[in-house]
DNA sequence: GCAATGACCCTGG
DNA sequence: CCCAGGGCCATTG
């Protein structure tokens, strides 16, 4: 596993119960501006492994990018069993629960 | 080695 | 707010 991964994976584990965080953000954080989409993969192939929040990451537009088919409804309901408020279009309101350091 | 593939992002319109 | 287009880049086949 490189730098990169190891950062990522390092920075969701960071994201506290209540808020969430965006790919790109945590691309920035982990120092590769541009690898929001790997940030994307890393999340699919190991938050089972790790044991990361995977719940807590969302798209820059606030909207929950998993797909229905890929459990977008159990990321939902996660979310909303950490308090933070949803809608039915999947959407969150990033003003009030983006994590920033 | 090359082409396709994404749990993305930004800019306009 | 929604949609389209172009850019990005490591992983896959």
């Amino acid at each position: 596993m490189n730098e990169f991964t190891a950062e990522v994976v390092e920075i969701i584990g960071s994201i506290p119960k209540g808020k969430v965080m965006t790919y790109g953000a945590i691309a920035r954080l982990a120092g590769n501006p541009k690898g929001s989409r790997q940030v994307s993969r890393i999340l699919h192939s190991m938050s089972r492994k790790y044991g990361l929040p995977w719940h807590r990451v969302i798209n820059s537009q606030g909207k929950i990018s998993l797909p229905i088919e890929m459990g977008a409804d159990e990321q939902r309901s996660r979310l909303l069993d950490e308090g933070i408020h949803v809608s039915d279009s999947y959407r969150v309101n990033l003003k009030e629960y983006l994590w920033v350091q």
